[in-house]
Formats: C-alpha cells, structure tokens, sequence
RNA sequence: GCCCUGGUGGUGUAGACCGGUCUAACAUGCAGGCCUGUCGAGCCUGCGCCUCGGGUUCAAAUCCCGGCCAGGGCGCCA
C-alpha cells in the first residue's frame, strides 16, 4: 500500500491535549496506532503520542469511504496523522474523541510485531533489547528514561549550584586511570590506545584551573563480568574539588542524592506509579559505616571477609539487608583503593575514601586524592604500576596542582535504584555487555 | 572464565520428571467474518511452534552427549 506524505500538515495538539473543552475545534494529531476495533457500524482506533492518547472514531455512515478503508488497513504501531474535529463524548476514554477528516498513514509497521508494546504478553529482557526501539514505546521503558532524565537534570543543577562547571574530557586515552580495571584497546592511527575506564586524571588536573569541575561521560570497562549490574560502557558522574577532602565532598554527594530523590519523587510521580515504585527520600545524615565495622557486622551475619580485600557480592547483599536505604562505608584499606587515593593522616593502613551504596548496590565512589608527586610515585609503584608511563599526568603536579577530593557516581545505577529496576540494562537504552553490540 | 537452570508459533507459557495417547495445549497476536459506543470489546472460523548437530530406541518435544543462545549465581570489577 501506498503511504502518504506529511506535506504541509503539522501537529495542532498533542493527543492530552484535546479535551472536552476543545470540542468544536479542527485539530491536526499525529502519532502511534494502538488497538483497532471494528465494531461494524463504526470503528475506534487509539492514536498515542509521547503525552499520551486519544481515541479517533468514524462511524460507518458518517465517515468518507476513503478514510474507512485507511482505517482498515491499519497495523499497531503504524504511525498516522489524523486531521479532524474534536467531540465531547461521555462514552470515550477520557470523555473525548476526534472524528477524523482526513488520515494520512505516514508509516506501516510490520505484523506481527516482535514483541507486545502494550504489555499484555509480557517479552523476556533480551527479546525487549533485541526490539529495543519498539521496547522503548512500552509506558514502563518510557517512565524508566523520563527518571533517568530528571535524575540527571536534577544532578547537573545541583552540581552547578554548588559551583561547578561542566567539563568534557577525552574518551580516548593513552594509559589506565585504574590499576584494576581492564581496557579495551583500539587502533589509534600507528598506535594502540584505549577507551576511557574513568575521567579520573583530567578532572584532578582540572581542579588546579577551574577549582570545582564536574562531568557526565562514558566510561569503558573491558571486565567480562556478566552480572544484572555491570555494563562494559556505563555513564560516570564524576567530581573534583580543590582545597577539600573526602568529607567536604560527601556532603555534597549526600545533598546531591537527597535533591535528586526528591526531585524525582516530586516530578514523575506517573512514572513511579506506572513502576509500583515507592520512593523513599533517604535522610541526611546518611549512617556512615567504617569498614572494620561493616567486617564485624557481616561476620557475626555469617559472611566473612579477610581484612584488607574489597566486598564480594555477597557481602554487599548482607550489608545493604543488615542496614538498608543509603549508606555510606568509610576507612577502606589502602589496598583496596586506586592509587591516587590519599592515605588517612592518622592512620596511613587506611585511605581517606567512601563507598555509598544503596542497599546492596554501589552507587558512587570517591575520597581525598594525593596532590604530591613523591607520594603519588610511591603509591604507583606500590600499586606496581610504573611511574615512567604516568609521565604526561605526573608533570602537573609540578605546577602547584592543590589538594582535591572527589567522587564518582554511577548513572546507570542511580536509575536502578530510583526505578527499582532488577537489570542495570532495563536503565540504558541500548547497552553495551559482555555479549551484546547490538544493537 | 566457572557453576546452576533453561531454549516449544511473532510474544509469553504448559507438556518433559515417568518416551508412544502430541495430529503438541493455553493466552496474546495475526487473517477473515458478525455486530453503531468499543475502551485489555465480545462471538465465530482459520493461521502459526518443539534451538542446532549427533546418539540411544521399534518409537524422542520428552532420555544421553556436544555446539550455540539466554537467565541466575560466582569471580573480576564501579
């Protein structure tokens, strides 16, 4: 069949727009087909935009052949454009219905669809990111990007209020950033580089121009984990501040999560419902576990772990049932931290650092960094790395770089955790695993 | 990478343990029909499936082995 042009027509209202109020009035809506219903005599469709839905009804015998034969020949999902006049009518949803003049099918979508937009036949996660474009149109998709968006908005506010500029630093690097973290490697001209595990570097040099510097970027982890809360590309929220340390920039992290809750909570109250997600604006302050306390806990919980080693999974699921909500674990070994950490002055085995996790799930991480070269080189060689290749990144510590602190928060799990969602994939719209490139 | 579980129409499941009665069921979908107020419309008719390869057996969706793929757990990691 023959589709139609958009020509000059354009959208007049969105489709929660037209109200019984607007009864009388030509409209031009445009948007998705949902259910076609014949009932003979006349036919309904659902025609549904991005702010919601109104229904289109041409009973048989007031209706212009043409436009009754468009209507049968349509699929879900087609994308149409209706001019017509709107009618007040108790019987349709929302007591208002548009009794078309003209349908313009601006695109036929196939049948049978690879998955159900509308839910009713609930699709497996990997089926839904295979049909990710069609995936996306379900109300749930949608409510989870709309939070995804206000968190983010709601985080550069914050961010910026608090005297931050944005910054951009480069995805494609020379060196790690992480001693632990595996990159991925690609072909730079003649050499090899590697995509950024972390903004970490740059935006501690950057303290030492712009003092208070934030950035949202990706960030590549070539780890072959293949859990329901890693992704090999991930969005970091990253900070850095000068003259501060790990407890300054807590309470900034702290303020950020508390604005960002509410902020949600407040603005997509829909999106939440359409989750059965209930809400809960942590509280500051949140608790602050040390290490060594979160150790005693887990063993007399029955989980041990050696002194001196990061959590293992099961560990962080004890710990976030034992304490809940956000929390923050303080005073981590040295061992267990990057080696731009900068060590407790009262106590060097230790480092000037935080976790905050929600729950099971490690949101963000951050703490005092080191701004002197000789220590930075001990820590480098400690952490067996080899200063030499760090040599473009230690050259700024000789021009006066100032003490900063800084953290890193996960955008991707922030939307788990407002969300509620179970698979960090559900919070990205097209998601990069151990497995999956496409699409 | 390791362990566990699974793979049945476009989608989601049942059947499998205990091989035959499976000519594979249900829902949704799709196609056609009836119906002038549907709104997860209803009713009627129809369409469409056993992941791939090998093995056991008179007989395999069902049991065994391997591949591929997926989900969960672990490790690694943020």
């Amino acid at each position: 069949m023959k589709l139609d042009e958009l020509g000059n027509w354009r959208r007049t209202h969105l489709s929660n727009e037209a109200t019984p109020k607007l009864a009388g009035a030509e409209v031009v809506v445009m948007g998705r087909v949902g259910d076609v219903r014949d009932l003979g005599g006349i036919k309904f469709f659902i025609l549904s935009d991005i702010s919601g839905s109104i229904q289109v009804t041409a009973p048989k015998a007031k209706t212009d052949k043409k436009i009754l034969g468009k209507i049968d020949s349509l699929t879900q999902e087609s994308t149409v454009a209706v001019k017509g006049k709107v009618v007040a009518a108790e019987q349709a949803p929302r007591g208002v219905e548009v009794l078309p003049s003209e349908i313009r099918i601006l695109n036929l979508a196939i049948t049978p669809l690879p998955l159900d937009p509308r839910g009713r036949v609930k699709a497996n996660l990997d089926t839904r990111l295979d049909a990710r474009a069609l995936d996306l149109r379900r109300s749930e998709s949608l409510a989870i990007f709309k939070i995804r968006h206000q968190a983010l908005q709601s985080v550069r506010d914050h961010l910026i209020s608090e005297g931050l500029i944005e910054v951009n630093t480069p995805k494609i690097v020379a060196t790690a950033t992480e001693s632990g973290a595996a990159l991925f490697p690609i072909s730079y001209f003649e050499r090899e580089a590697f995509l950024s595990q972390s903004p970490q570097l740059y935006k501690e040099v950057l303290t030492g121009c712009f003092e208070r510097v934030f950035e949202v970027g990706p960030i590549y982890r070539a780890e072959e984990h293949d859990t329901p809360r890693h992704l090999n590309e991930a969005i970091s929220i990253d900070i850095e501040v000068a003259y501060a340390t790990a407890e300054d920039v807590t309470k900034i992290l702290e303020d950020l999560i508390v604005k960002v809750f509410s902020q949600v909570k407040r603005t997509c109250a829909k999106e939440l419902k359409v989750l059965e997600r209930k809400l809960e604006v942590p509280r500051k302050p949140f608790p602050r576990i040390t290490y060594d306390e979160a150790l005693k806990n887990l063993e007399q919980a029955g989980v041990k772990v050696p002194w001196g080693e990061d959590l293992p999974t099961p560990a962080e699921r004890k710990l976030g049932e034992l304490v809940g909500g956000a929390y923050f674990v303080i005073d981590w070994p040295m061992a267990t931290k990057p080696f731009y950490t900068m060590p407790k002055r009262d106590d060097p085995k230790l480092a000037d650092a935080f976790d905050l996790m929600y729950g099971e799930i490690e949101l963000a991480s951050g703490g005092t960094r080191v701004h002197q070269e000789t220590l930075l080189v001990k820590q480098l060689k400690q952490k067996g790395l080899n200063p030499q290749s760090f040599e473009s990144h230690l050259q700024n510590f000789r021009t006066g770089l100032p003490p900063h602190a800084g953290w890193g928060l996960g955008l991707d799990r922030l939307t788990m955790v407002l969300t509620g969602a179970e698979n960090i994939r559900e919070c990205v719209l097209f998601p990069r695993d151990r497995k999956r490139l496409t699409p």
